[in-house]
DNA sequence: CACCGCTTATGACAGTCGTCATAATAGGGC
DNA sequence: GCCCTATTATGACGACTGTCATAAGCGGTG
């Protein structure tokens, strides 16, 4: 998660993301963001004039491009690519984090869906368009490793599904044995789907 | 999800955790769930002097119970069981309850976990606990199909994974289809680890 | 210099939160 | 009748929340 040296307004994002993923959407305060971003709280409402409102949905939608490049990138760094070993990379991400910072954060579009998405339809709608544009990336590696056009979309359904539901259990368990289950569990499954690598 | 006619104590954990599994914990307020439960505000603090903290643990507590039950009930009603079936029988308990009832709900521990486990230990390890308390039926299931016992514990861990990642993209794209799909491509696996059935 | 936008500062608003102190009620045992 | 306990009622407390109105700073351009 690099701090980028960008402006204020993206560094309010950020922080955003960072806040909710750790306590939730409506636990996280708008001067919460500010103070943890550095930024002057007067600019709250002129980068955000729609409010807090506005400022979830931007934080939602950043964390779903990273995810998304993150899935490109960990299939650039795969030296032999399969499914299970792209799956495996998606979930070592996960550990490692838990193992170095602690429990403490989640996923940020899981946050947001849980805790604002019955109330707000804006962030609910920004939820469902990060899970798509997550599950896009991951969907078409498949398919570049020989995953049947067909079932590459439902398996890639199937790894954000479980990645996201294991990264709930390991928070409650502060123990990282469910990501680590799932990424074993899953592999062959995952690999047998795809006919034959290049 | 039968209204038992038990006593405003036992109201108050269950419209907690309904309350909970809408909007969260943080948004759900201690009146709302007096008012929810049509009891008594002054009740709050005699019934749960360990303030929202209690409650909140209560909740999720039973709504462990709740999941742990169900599975029996599931493996009870299954004519030919399987650990696939099993498994499409929990789907379909949300399916059911997305198509009849919205997308408003999801899982009270989930919730419980995302925005709340950070700041209140005793709530994260309640949300461990009641992950343990129905992950330990569908293992004892899954070994009662033919399921070997080392695999039984991981198996259920991918399941209840699964699932819950898959009702957390259901609510956010309002769609039943990531469930749908988890059923229909983990069943070939889940099926697979079972020798054979009596 | 004045002028002008883009930012930031500051304080207040009404509302809600969890908690608590206090007191009034009920209902059964005697 | 009285008393004791369990339950409920009520109002207030301080600390938040998101939002807003108003005004100040600030860096260029004319």
């Amino acid at each position: 998660m690099a701090v980028s040296e960008r402006g204020p307004r993206e560094r309010m994002v950020f922080s955003a993301a960072q806040l909710i993923r750790r306590n939730g959407v409506t636990a996280t305060g708008m001067r919460d963001v500010a103070a943890h971003a550095d930024a002057p709280r007067g600019s709250l409402r002129h980068y955000f004039p729609g409010g807090k409102e506005q400022l979830v949905n931007e934080a939602v939608a950043w964390a779903g491009r990273y995810a998304a490049k993150r899935v490109d990138r960990f299939l650039a760094e795969l030296p032999e690519p399969s499914p299970g070993r792209l799956f495996a990379a998606m979930v070592r991400q996960w550990t490692d984090e838990f193992e170095t910072a602690g429990f403490a954060s989640g996923c940020p579009v899981v946050a947001a869906t849980v805790d604002w998405a019955d109330s707000t339809d804006s962030t609910r709608a920004a939820a469902a368009a990060a899970f798509a544009g997550w599950s896009r990336p991951v969907a078409r590696a498949l398919t570049g490793m020989g995953v049947p056009a067909e079932r590459a979309e439902p398996l890639a359904t199937l790894m954000i599904s479980a990645l996201e539901g294991a990264i709930v259990i390991a928070r409650a368990e502060r123990d990282v044995r469910a990501l680590t289950t799932v990424a074993r569990e899953l592999a062959p499954l995952l690999d047998g789907a795809a006919t034959r690598r290049a």
